[in-house]
RNA sequence: GGCCCGUUCGUCUAGGGGUUAGGACGCAGGAUUUUCAUUCCUGUAACACGGGUUCGAUUCCCGUACGGGCUACCA
């Protein structure tokens, strides 16, 4: 079995290419067979700069790794149809040899002001002898257009009696009259194959077994069956399997970068910049890629179970067409932030520390390896992004930015103060600064003055950290260390008096 | 407009001729917790509409509505 993902570098890939190429992957990987990565760059005028790279990273970053790809090859390369443009000329010509295709002479300018006369016009069986080809054009005259360099694209001859029906994996029965359908252009003017010759040409040379790709094909599906019969490869011809759209949050229509802009969600797996505009990746944003995954693939695909959680290789295990629906999927930022706090309490704190660092690098904190572990440890169960254990966290590293101050009113009184004093002196004996002995000692304290804990910890809380939310205050005084707390604390006594 | 595809809680979805239409996210409430979060429990909420077929349709068929895709010398 052997599955691709082709698509083009006209700009960086969107998330919904994602879950197609982690689709692919998926079931090549299921059946031992091969997952291709190939390049669909016919088309000169939109071919983006850095989009190839940012491609191969991108599916890196989500771990769909190609076998066979413009970057380590295989043996069916190469796997850039830029490549690949002296192939595919002699297999339109084979097609005009047979009578599939014909040569069109007709300039864009023509073909144009032939749609605004007729908003239906369709450049198929119904005009085609009105128009200036091979087929309506006297043999003669063909010649010489030829021989004088004439520009001329290639059209494939749609028979109009013929019905094309096929099953989708997905989809099932399937089915178009040729009588509606065009004659598509297979070879461009600049001598460059559209992506309907390249894409049948490839998959066969490449031996494609299974054409996994969006519903944005769906139409063209019949011009890809007619190629393979005309080229005398029907047998050789892959499954096809259309996949829903993912649609916008809410609202009309399918899911667009503006969306990403309007709504801040990211719509791409990593960060894309040049020199127009920047957006940032789920990458970017503090997800992980197995959340990433994860989440893409429950948005069309069920595994026939209540379970949600699925790691890369459970994924393979499970994934099934059969489980595909056929309806779009509207894309839940909510979701996806769920599936990543699930990812970030499951994940062991010296791999989130790894994350971390460079997070607190980005502010100028450099915290060693195991004061991240233990924060990492303190926290993963209150982030839902991976930046937020700065910005939940941010006071295990620097003093306290603001207080809760309405909570401060609530919890503090002037008279405290030499409650807490003693405490702190207290605290200042104490030689093993740690979670459990903190607490003893707390406690003790707590009962020779008899006080509550309400009383004591919200204090401490608010003064360590500025808020009410976050880990076991004990816990946290430890991570601090002794001269932190004390030092903090006090300067927080100070801010007290001056709220209250 | 034409062709093609689709339609179960707000969202992702399971199911399928007779079910209290199940799960998850979200939201609401509760338990645990010094706080927040986690965890656990409870609640909230759906078969687009109209005709058939049938003893019986959410499920099958046909229409309608709505949504989506395609309709380029783009992929």
């Amino acid at each position: 079995m052997r599955l691709r993902f082709a698509p083009s570098p006209t700009g960086p890939l969107h998330i919904g290419g994602v879950r197609t190429a982690l689709y692919n992957y998926l079931l090549a990987k299921k059946n031992n067979g091969k997952f291709i990565l190939r390049i669909e760059d016919t088309d000169q005028n939109r071919f983006v700069s850095g989009a190839e790279k940012y491609i191969q990273e991108a599916l890196e970053w989500c771990g769909i790794i190609p076998d066979e790809s413009p970057f380590i090859g295989g043996p069916f390369g190469p796997y850039r149809q830029s490549e690949r443009k002296h192939l595919y000329r002699k297999y339109a010509d084979q097609l005009i040899a047979n009578g599939s295709a014909y040569y069109a002479f007709d300039t864009p300018e023509s073909l144009d002001s032939k749609r605004k006369e007729d908003p239906n016009f369709i450049y198929g069986h119904k005009v085609r002898m009105q128009m200036r080809n091979s087929l309506a054009l006297p043999e003669a005259e063909v010649q010489e257009l030829l021989a004088n360099q004439t520009p001329f694209v290639v059209r494939l001859k749609i028979p109009e009696k013929e019905s094309i029906a096929f099953s989708d994996l997905i989809r099932g029965a399937v089915s178009f009259q040729g009588s509606d359908l065009d004659d598509k252009i297979i070879l461009k003017g600049d001598g460059w194959p559209t992506y309907h010759l390249a894409n049948i040409v490839d998959d066969y040379l490449m031996q494609i077994t299974h054409v996994i790709r969006g519903e944005e094909w769906l139409s063209s599906t019949p011009h890809h069956i007619l190629l393979y019969k005309m080229l005398g490869w029907e047998d050789k011809m892959p499954h096809f399997a259309h996949l829903p759209l993912l649609l916008k949050p809410s609202g009309k229509g399918k899911l667009s970068k503006r969306d990403g802009q309007a709504l801040g969600i990211p719509v791409f797996p990593i960060d894309w910049v040049s020199n127009n505009d920047h957006f940032d990746g789920f990458r970017e944003k503090g997800f992980l890629p197995e959340a990433v995954i994860n989440f893409l693939a429950l948005l069309g695909w069920n595994p026939g179970d209540e379970r949600e959680l699925f790691s890369l290789s459970e994924l393979i295990d499970s994934f099934d067409l059969k489980n595909v629906g056929k309806s779009g999927s509207r894309f839940d930022i909510e979701k996806a932030k769920w599936f990543n706090q699930q990812y970030i309490i499951h994940k062991e704190p010296q791999e989130l520390a790894k994350l971390v660092l460079p997070i607190l690098k980005r502010h100028q904190i450099d915290a060693d390896l195991n004061t991240a572990i233990a924060f990492c440890q303190l926290m993963k169960e209150r982030v839902n992004l991976l930046e937020d254990f700065w910005t939940n966290g941010y006071y295990f590293f620097q003093p306290v930015e603001n207080y809760d101050e309405k909570m401060v009113r609530k919890k503090w009184s002037i008279e405290f103060r030499p409650i807490f004093e003693h405490y702190l002196s207290l605290l200042q004996e104490l030689v093993e600064f740690t979670a459990e002995k903190i607490q003893a000692l707390t406690n003790e304290f707590m009962e020779l003055k008899t006080l509550s804990p309400g009383q004591i910890l919200p204090v401490l809380r608010l003064g360590l950290a500025g808020t009410m939310k976050g880990p076991a205050v004990f816990e946290m005084m430890e991570l601090l260390g002794k001269e932190r707390v004390i030092e903090r604390m006090e300067t927080a006594l100070t801010d007290f008096d001056n709220m209250s």
